[in-house]
DNA sequence: CGCCACTTTGAGTAGTGTCAATGCTGGTGG
DNA sequence: CCACCAGCATTGACACTACTCAAAGTGGCG
């Protein structure tokens, strides 16, 4: 670890891995130009539109990016979590192109692109984590544009339930859920009320049980097969492609 | 212009001045590490699923980059345009997350991931360059979300309408239209028959002239003021958003 | 207690999807 | 040359999903 003011640890651009090739002192000088802070929920980071100074990397807690219509329809682009980037879509631009806001408490790192150009133009190996980071979001944005243009209201919130599920848990434990309806609503491209019907009518049939900021995934086989739909027969099959030359 | 054996010039990866620092032998390595294919319409790159082993510059035409579901039905991710990358998600993934289908006749240059890290370790300025362009594409990606998640039909179909403009060029050009009917609808997660319909309307309208593998733009500014709707006044100003703290 | 934000529920409807029929165009083979 | 066919586009009738608007229920907090 190398001994300069920074306190700085464990975010993306800051372990010392990264600068192999570099003296000590030159990895202090990188990680002086890096300024940590913190958040609290519903505390926003950046709107849409601001001026794109700063990039910021997410160390901990979770962010919504939502973008607005003028008549204030709202649409959530993705939920950044710990490790993730924000604000490279702006490398070459001049605004974020998106809100970002805390869900939870968070601490984020952030550096001005003009920093993170020459930090960049110095270490390969931070340019390459980048790279696999922005390839990760790139990803990861490509499967919500699956669940939007592919699928109805149930399937979408089947979706979204089983992506709250992590890697390695109890199965039947009770899921965190920090997201309001509204916010699932606008994550899925749905209405609050839409959600809540289909929610209440999981609830129902025993897939799900819910309660006040957690929910229980107590059908979870059920979801994966049906994607939270009873009877998909007729409207399967029918639309199988051609699939030119 | 270097002297080596290569005939590879104008490909994201390619141009002379992204290596600044290297002799006119070493260019010459890492430009022989591409691999320059011609696609013809229809023709596929790879699928979805397939092993990743290979990354790909599209140095003239376009491609359609699409995912689809088990029971067929089938979503575009983006239309990826000359300058961009395909198949960088890969970049720490196993396997291609969608299909690449030439739209048009195809000039790509394809590297293999391997030698892509060698050449990104030795030249921040090519790591540089691919990070704007994935930015680029991120943004692009995002903006699509957008329009799946909380536009209407007309709406969709009008901002997939602008998109077309090039950036500078004749306003009322004729501008080639490459995709069906099906494709338009799949990219923007509608069914052919509404695109059909909406873009009779906008005909009836005069808004756009349409013929065979072309459309024309007659009223830029309605589709830009109006998003494709006609009355949207009952519509606006009623979901002013609460704002948080 | 009363207020506020969030959620649920209901009734009615607009907007899209579904299904089906027809039109158009280009290519193929008789 | 024309008839036929296949693929894409258009149009219409209808069904149904998800949205809109409205009202009432819930829980936290000053």
């Amino acid at each position: 670890m190398a001994t300069c003011s920074c306190e700085i640890n464990a975010c993306v651009l800051c372990e010392e891995r990264l600068y192999p090739g570099l003296t000590k002192e030159q990895v202090c000088q990188i990680r002086e130009r890096l300024i940590r802070e913190l958040y609290a929920p519903h505390e926003v980071l950046f709107r849409e539109g601001d001026p794109a100074v700063f990039l910021f990397a997410l160390r901990s807690g979770q962010l919504k990016l939502t973008s607005s219509m003028p008549d204030g329809r709202q649409q959530i682009l993705r939920i950044a979590v710990a490790g993730q980037l924000l604000g490279i879509e702006t490398f070459k631009g001049q605004r974020y192109p998106f809100t970002a806001e805390a869900l939870t408490d968070v601490v984020a790192c952030k550096i001005s692109h003009d920093d993170l150009r020459q930090i960049l133009a110095g270490s390969p190996a931070i340019a390459l984590r980048v790279i696999e980071t922005l390839s990760q979001e790139l990803d990861q944005t490509e499967s919500l544009i699956r669940d939007l243009g592919l699928k109805t209201a149930p399937e979408k919130v089947s979706s979204f339930l089983l992506s709250l599920i992590p890697q390695r848990g109890d199965p039947g434990a009770e899921l965190p859920l920090r997201l309001s309806r509204r916010e699932i609503a606008e994550m899925l491209g749905l209405t609050e009320e839409t959600v809540s019907r289909v929610m209440a009518d999981f609830a129902r049939k025993k897939i799900i049980g819910s309660g006040k900021g957690y929910i229980r995934i107590l059908d979870r086989k059920w979801l994966e097969e049906t994607n939270g739909v009873e009877n998909k027969a007729s409207s399967t099959e029918r639309r199988a492609q051609s699939g030119h030359s």
